[in-house]
DNA sequence: AGGGCTTCTTAAGCGCTTCATAAGCGGATC
DNA sequence: GATCCGCTTATGAAGCGCTTAAGAAGCCCT
């Protein structure tokens, strides 16, 4: 899941940028509004943060341009809290939703699940990768037809590599993920946590790519 | 079964809000227009009851805008306008079902049930799953042909676990529904509500799904 | 309003599961 | 062939859910 971010106020936006990455999502992270419109038009993202109110164009400005240029990816617009006007306008201009600074984080990653659930087709919260098959909503897991009981860890685990499946996920990605940022962990548990997922799928659905980290390709062989 | 109250007459949401209580809903009770926009975006609500005519933010504008992001939740309008126009209008905007005030209460209990039973296409007033048996109308529980007492709380466990028999329900979204959003139940609270609901069926109708929730299986061996 | 009853929440102890740690091992890389 | 990185396994610690008891809150009846 590749996001865009476009926010210009560098606080906001790293603990944005942060939040984001916990959740296993990859972030582009813009601070103006010409490069925002240049990088929707490529339309390589999975979906664009725009925070209205920004140097160079307006944020509003962006989306309308955009939208007329059929641009299809969904927008979820951030405003501040005073304009009523604002949030009105944004629907008009083809946001799919929009959030009111200050707003939890929390708050975010579930818009963002909404969303991207929708774009996906109704109630698809589920990821199919070859023989495997994880529903978000109910936690549940099959392997090659059969269900197969995780521990939340494992559960996590396979989530992001599901949710970037085919695209290496760094070692120090998964860690943050996993067990917080601060927190470092000291030993070899994301090790053992592989070890024992593979154990009770196969041992070859999960790649080794020695050095960098992990990966579920998309084309199992 | 968590219901969003948005009402502005402190009187009379208070009774409401008191009915609704005593039927084992949760209740959020909010008096503004723009606060209740917000918290239906949110769409952690299984209900939304609007009272047109509010403060902030007239409550047709609110249920228009909401159904313009997609928000699918079930709507119930109330009016005092007894119009005719009123009420198509309330239709128009996307409301499921409409009350004219005033009202009974044991009225506005029947359209609730009505309502989230056709949400989970369900075509009786009854779930039937294994030996279980619940009435939502007259909240009657039968197990293995014999009739059960259960409190309110149980009984709203109950129904979620049985309107999603066989998928497993995040423990919390049983909490959410139970206590509601905000309000994070201190301690074990619903570990012993599952108990005391164990103690009264048995013990292995209700299964425990360690690090995620609990779940009632379709076909019970 | 008050007393008695039910229901609900909190808290604490316990057993079992899950997890992080460390240490030894094997294969890859230079 | 030395070194580094990841795999594997055992072990103690932490976490989670079950259970019970008791205090708080809600409800009903005079």
């Amino acid at each position: 899941m590749h996001i865009i971010l476009v926010e210009d106020d560098p606080q906001l936006g790293a603990a944005i940028q942060r939040a984001l990455e916990r959740l296993a999502y990859t972030v582009s992270w813009l601070r103006d509004g010409r490069e925002a419109l240049l990088a929707l038009r490529d339309e390589t993202a999975d979906l664009v943060l725009l925070d209205l109110g920004l140097p160079g164009k307006d944020g509003l400005d962006v989306l309308i341009e955009a939208r007329r240029a059929h641009v299809k990816t969904p927008v979820i617009v951030m405003t501040a809290r005073d304009g009523l006007e604002a949030r009105v306008h944004g629907l008009d201009a083809g946001a799919d939703d929009y959030l009111i600074k200050p707003f939890h984080l929390d708050e975010l990653g579930a818009r963002i699940r909404s969303l991207t659930r929708r774009a996906h087709g109704l109630a698809a919260n589920r990821i199919e990768v070859g023989a495997l098959s994880i529903d978000l909503g109910t936690s549940e897991v099959a392997f090659r037809g059969e269900r197969i009981e995780l521990t939340r860890r494992e559960f996590s685990l396979l989530q992001i590599l599901m949710e970037r499946a085919g695209r290496l996920v760094r070692r120090e990605s998964l860690e943050n993920s996993l067990y917080g940022i601060d927190n470092m962990v000291g030993s070899s548990a994301l090790e053992v946590l592989v070890h024992t997922l593979r154990r009770k799928l196969s041992f070859d659905t999960i790649q080794t790519v020695r050095g960098f980290g992990y990966m579920i390709p998309r084309e199992p062989k």
